[in-house]
RNA sequence: GCGAGAGUGGCGGAACAGGCAGACGCGCUGGAUUUAGGAUCCAGUGGCUUCAAGCCGUGCGGGUUCAAAUCCCGCCUCUCGCACCA
């Protein structure tokens, strides 16, 4: 039963029951209708659902509904990214079982959801833990293996002894765990990995094929990839008697090369000290390396070290002879692990030589004389290069590349910071890798049929010693599919980000049983319009699904080569200046809030607060004022329905005002809304035609309403409803059913309006002297600047500020403004 | 260090293409209503100034312009990202 007050839970109970009564979100694949495809990223399931998450599926749900009251399609899912280290620790210290423990916070968080009232199409919902789902996940595994994009070799990864674990460079946050803020150490091991590397170059490329991204994403993203464009250029090293590659992206500077380096870890290396007296020293400093931890070697205020291993190596092009030397700073995995020092203009080389006394040689000349620095890294003018003194550096670049190329001595060359991804986790809680290691066979994947490796449900927990998985015998020991000989099976699971770097394909076709997605569905609903989400993701997550997408392109099983259309980087909600967060005790609890206040005062509050992509603070007074707000549209609309008609006359004035301004309001949260994602401004445009209605109801009061009246501010109160239901879709359902709405509000056109009611006749005009405001005078709309002039000489202010002078030009700006500069 | 973004009342924030700075809200002040409090309604609310008139005012300093929060140059502060990537 809803009374005459605003009544916020009953209301929003009876709008959500009769939104899934009549199936308001669910949407099917038909080609024949727009469609529209908008997605939060999908939550953990930690329990209730933060502030954070709130915020997020808000600003989705506007965009979903606004969309839909245009006439889309549109699609609206959401789902769970449930494996994942917290499911597992709470097993291990609270002996629930991770399955238990995860489907335990799904219904809790679900349920808190759906009390949200968010347009979500539930029967689409996606569990990343579930086989249903993880099967594919695996299955696309294989479609990796198979194109030889998924393989294994050993390497030198980060590890996080707290998580027991591996970890991506890309979870690698300052030299700390991403997850749990433990120090991350390096440890040599073999594991899986994604050849996301072979996409450098077209994650880079498509970027200029995306929509609406923040501009900061991209950035990111850019230098995460860090491409760079040099040379390939071969050194002759005599005791091995053949070359070693170098890269470098100053070939013009070679002849600067004073010393040649290596990785401490390159295998070269060993070659070159084998049966030398530096063999015992190199291996002590690698040991002493590899136990600096990245923290350390920030911190340590960039010390470098290094050592000479006791060979030379030939400048290609001088023919000078040059030492060998190994330093800590030069990268393995980069390039080719081996660099021509040029210390005169690379400040690392530079700082290496002057610790270890190697020689400097300037060979580039700063085109600005000022200049001497020591190090000396832009572009000049090349000196000390023989025959190629007086060169510009970019040309340099080019004339030394070529000699070297017509010698077969290098080539021209592109590097990237990007590495490939590791996705082997050693948990339980992850879809297995479905890889078998057979005896006789070898390396074999599971085959299709087969799948899903399902992850074993009686396992050891406890901590310490190989992963509960690796402890599982009936799990690891299976025969072999090919020969049926004795096998085992791959016990590590898949990073987490991979789950979710498909999950939207899924949302498109869930209910798919013998493949990840039908073409038809996603071709229909792929890529996604709208993407929203945290910054936080903007490399992980985004990268990772965009290198899916691109790999299942390539595969041609999908048509599109990016996902996300457009992305939009929400702000985070604080607390007392800082982050909310349990440690830190400042948390709100979306539940609560919702309890005493409603969905719709969250959802105004949250909205009206700012700009979403900015931070926003939580704070009780704003909610309090989005309540107070949401009652007074509510009386001010039940006073429209409730008005009473009396035989008196019409004000016709000011029902063309506000005739005016209902134009202008909807005119100004359509575009809020459609093009700026400014939820505020839109807010505070209705708040402002609520305060026109109110001045107008104060002449009502005195004098009575007529009968065009009323019917004239039904018409106001429903579109100002109308407007303000993506924004609070309860409250105005509630409203726009009692100003006699007989469709859903949900479903009903969204309104349109009428560029020429918008214009006054009578316009307010600035009259400036010299700039500034001096008086402002009313004139018909168009008047021209001689009327204008005229009107303003009659005005008062006017005269006293012209008095005695000469009036030396005149600005005129049509229904804007006169400015009269005199002398 | 490099890169990006941002600095506007007591606070969150408006000002779409150089043209009325401070919309809208919070808070505060006064008033009405009320036994009282709350809620509600009305009025006020950038600073200086005794009122009026006026002057000053968008981080700081300069510039362009009839006109600058907005454009240009220099500086300061803050936030975020990257940080031995050759």
């Amino acid at each position: 039963m809803v009374t005459d007050n605003y009544e916020h839970s009953q209301i929003e109970a009876k709008w959500r029951d009769r939104w899934e009564r009549e199936k308001v979100f669910e949407v099917e694949t038909d080609p024949e209708r727009r469609k529209y495809y908008v997605l939060e990223m999908f939550p953990y399931p930690s329990g209730d659902p933060h502030m954070g998450h709130v915020k997020n599926y808000v600003i989705g749900d506007v965009v979903a509904r606004f969309f839909m009251r245009q006439g889309f399609q549109v699609l609206h899912p959401m789902g769970f990214d449930s494996f994942g280290l917290p499911a597992e620790n709470a097993a291990i210290q609270h002996g629930i079982h991770p399955s238990v423990w995860t489907h335990e916070k799904i219904s809790r968080m679900r349920e808190v959801l759906k009390h949200l009232g968010i347009s979500y199409d539930w029967r689409r919902e996606v569990i990343t833990c579930e086989p249903e789902y993880y099967r594919f996940t695996q299955w696309l595994f294989l479609q990796l293996y198979h194109n030889d994009l998924a393989y294994k070799r050993e390497g030198n990864v980060n590890w996080c002894p707290s998580c027991a674990t591996v970890l991506a460079n890309e979870q690698v946050v300052d030299g700390m765990c991403e997850r749990c803020g433990s120090e991350v150490t390096k440890k040599t091991l073999n594991q899986w990995y994604f050849r996301i590397t072979q996409y450098a170059e077209s994650l880079l490329e498509d970027m200029n094929m995306l929509g609406k991204w923040p501009e900061r994403v991209l950035t990111m993203q850019r230098n995460w990839i860090g491409k760079s464009e040099g040379a390939q250029i071969q050194f002759f090293v005599p005791v091995l008697n053949r070359s070693i590659t170098v890269f470098t992206t100053r070939p013009d500077t070679i002849f600067g090369a004073t010393f040649f380096l290596l990785a401490p870890e390159h295998p070269l290396v060993d070659e070159i000290i084998a049966g030398t007296s530096y063999e015992k020293k190199v291996r002590s400093f690698r040991k002493r390396i590899s136990r600096k931890s990245e923290i350390e070697r920030i911190t340590e205020g960039g010390e470098v070290e290094g050592m000479y291993i006791g060979k030379e190596a030939v400048n290609p092009l001088t023919g000078e002879s040059i030492p060998i030397w190994i330093a800590d700073y030069i990268i393995y995995e980069y390039g080719t692990g081996a660099v021509m020092a040029v210390p005169a203009h690379d400040e690392r080389d530079c700082r290496f030589a002057k610790r270890f006394n190697l020689p400097i040689r300037e060979v580039i000349k700063s085109h600005d004389e000022e200049k001497t620095e020591e190090c000396f890294a832009g572009e000049g003018i090349m000196i000390n290069s023989g025959q190629y003194n007086g060169l510009p550096s970019s040309k340099g670049k080019k004339s030394i590349i070529s000699f070297l190329e017509q010698r077969g001595l290098g080539k021209s060359s592109v590097s990237y910071r990007l590495r490939d991804w590791l996705i082997s986790r050693q948990r339980y809680w992850g879809a297995p890798i479905p890889i078998i290691y057979c005896d006789s066979c070898g390396e074999i994947p599971v085959p299709e049929n087969d799948l899903p490796v399902l992850l074993p449900q009686e396992v050891d927990f406890s901590p310490g010693g190989p992963s509960p998985l690796a402890r599982s015998e009936s799990f690891t020991h299976i025969s072999c599919p090919v020969c049926g000989g004795r096998a085992i099976r791959e016990t590590d699971t898949m990073d987490t980000f991979v789950c979710s770097s498909w999950y939207f394909l899924r949302y498109c076709s869930p209910w798919t049983e013998d493949k990840p997605f039908h073409r038809a569905d996603v071709d229909y609903w792929m890529p996604v319009d709208q993407y929203i989400g945290g910054v936080e993701h903007a490399i992980l997550h985004l990268m990772y699904a965009r290198f899916f997408t691109k790999v299942l392109y390539d595969l041609d099983f999908v048509g599109f080569r990016e996902p996300f259309t457009n992305l939009f980087a929400q702000g985070m909600v604080n607390k007392d200046g800082a982050k909310m967060s349990k440690s830190r005790g400042n948390t709100v609890s979306p539940r609560e809030i919702v309890e005493s206040f409603g969905v719709d005062t969250v959802r105004v509050f949250i909205l009206f607060a700012g700009p979403p992509e900015l931070d926003m603070e939580w704070s009780e007074r704003g909610v309090e004022g989005a309540y107070r707000f949401l009652n007074r549209f509510w009386r001010a609309i039940m006073q429209i329905v409730d008005l009473e008609v009396h035989d008196v006359f019409t004000d016709e004035k000011r029902l063309m005002e506000l005739e005016r301004d209902m134009h202008r309001t909807i005119a100004k949260v359509d575009r809020d809304i459609r093009e700026r994602f400014h939820f505020n401004t839109a807010i505070s445009a209705i708040m402002e035609s609520l305060n026109q209605l109110n001045d107008y109801f104060r002449v009502l009061n005195e004098k009575g309403s007529s009968a065009e009246e009323r019917s004239f501010l039904i018409r106001y109160a429903r579109s100002l409803v109308s407007l303000f239901n993506p924004i609070a879709p309860h409250i105005s359902e509630e409203l726009w059913e009692r100003l006699g709405g007989e469709e859903l509000l949900a479903q009903h056109p969204w309104p349109s309006f009428d560029r020429e009611k918008m214009i006054e006749d009578q316009v307010e005009l600035v009259i400036q002297i010299n700039g500034k405001v001096r008086s402002r005078i009313s004139v018909t709309r168009g008047a021209s600047e001689d009327h204008v002039l005229e009107a303003s000489l009659r005005d008062e202010k006017v005269c006293n500020w012209l008095d005695g002078k000469q009036i030396a030009k005149k600005i005129f700006v049509p229904d804007k403004l006169l400015n009269i500069v005199v002398k």
